[in-house]
DNA sequence: AAAAAATCTTAATATACCTTAAGACAGAAT
DNA sequence: ATTCTGTCTTAAGGTATATTAAGATTTTTT
């Protein structure tokens, strides 16, 4: 099977490519293997890339004038990942994005995706769809974040991305939500079935 | 002057239209003044329109389980607002939006929305645009909602979004932020300065 | 202009979550 | 296998923010 065969289906969940539109695009893609523990990218940095995960896990994060890290995104296989506000406006990095497993990805450029827009027009619909889905995504993260506890907006993520939370530590976790390890650590401690402790 | 001029100036921002296009796009448009306090939409009902600001002010928001309110977004002159979840999937709306000003809008359905795409490809790309903007503008919130002290957050949105801290109240911006409006209050007075007071 | 309703403020008390520090456990490196 | 490093847990004490309730002020309605 063909290392794009994924992100084709990918693209197929919004638009139809003909066989030489298909081509151009993935001649665009740029295959790398990244070992788990590497830094894609890092604050300050030129952020040049939009990536698909192919397989593995990604995590984007920042970090604030305490050195505390805040999880942005995770990305594990078949989604997108990049510092979408400075990758578009060629601004240097505010976060940084690390492999958090041994992962594939495919990674399309700044340049290659503006001009693919003029190559194959049909790119604007698929990226429209993909940027509305992210969108609203984070619009209802914003509201749970401001209307639900921490214990809450815990168990809405783990069973709203059970394969994401299956692949990332507890501190990552923690980090996704906004409160410090400690309290994840009592919250899940509260909720563990008595016969189970 | 024409009361398309506006919105005709906020998509060529992003693309350029022919006359005839112009004109196509403005067909699909209904004008609607609405009155300050109006609602526009409520939870539960079909959520049909994206509604484009000529003047005035929208805000949506939505309710916790106890009735207490969150600010989703302000939507001041030149800005567009929808429960965009809902009016792309076609889903019962999550929100409110009302007015909170007397206010000038300009609305496009869902049908007039989907069939623009193809009658005008070019905004494919005008919205992949928008909502580029609409993403990367809520991750920044998520980031400030993470990162920074209630404090922080809101001498950021009134430096960031001094048009819109001037046309909504205080208790509007402390749903916006996430904490109350007698917190607010608390914070407003600690920053006075000493004989101001 | 008066009355009513909503917003804003103040202050006391309460709570969700943080900080610090230490020990237990697990995974990675030697 | 052992050591090392990071993660997870526990618990005590602390802080940012919420809740409640009341009065002051502003806005809206009559």
């Amino acid at each position: 099977m063909d290392i794009h065969d994924h992100i084709l289906k990918n693209v197929a969940k919004h638009i139809s490519l003909s066989r030489e539109e298909a081509a151009h695009f993935t001649s665009l893609l740029i295959y790398k293997e990244v070992p788990k523990k590497t830094t894609l990218l890092a604050e300050g940095h030129a952020c040049n890339q939009l990536s698909y995960v192919h397989s593995g896990a990604l995590r984007s994060y920042c970090l604030d004038k305490e050195g505390k890290e805040s999880t942005i995104m995770f990305a594990v296989a078949d989604w997108w990942l990049t510092d979408m506000y400075c990758f578009l406006n060629d601004k240097p990095a505010m976060m940084y994005i690390e492999a958090i497993e041994d992962s594939c990805i495919l990674n399309l450029s700044r340049e290659n995706f503006n001009n693919l827009f003029n190559a194959v027009p049909k790119f604007e619909r698929f990226f429209r769809i993909l940027l509305q889905n992210a969108y609203t995504r984070e619009q209802l993260r914003t509201i749970e974040n401001l209307t639900l506890t921490a214990e809450e907006r815990y168990f809405r993520f783990i069973n709203k991305y059970p394969q994401i939370a299956s692949q990332v530590t507890q501190k990552q976790i923690a980090s996704y939500l906004g409160i410090t390890p400690e309290f994840l650590s009592a919250i899940r401690k509260k909720n563990v079935p008595r016969r189970a402790r």
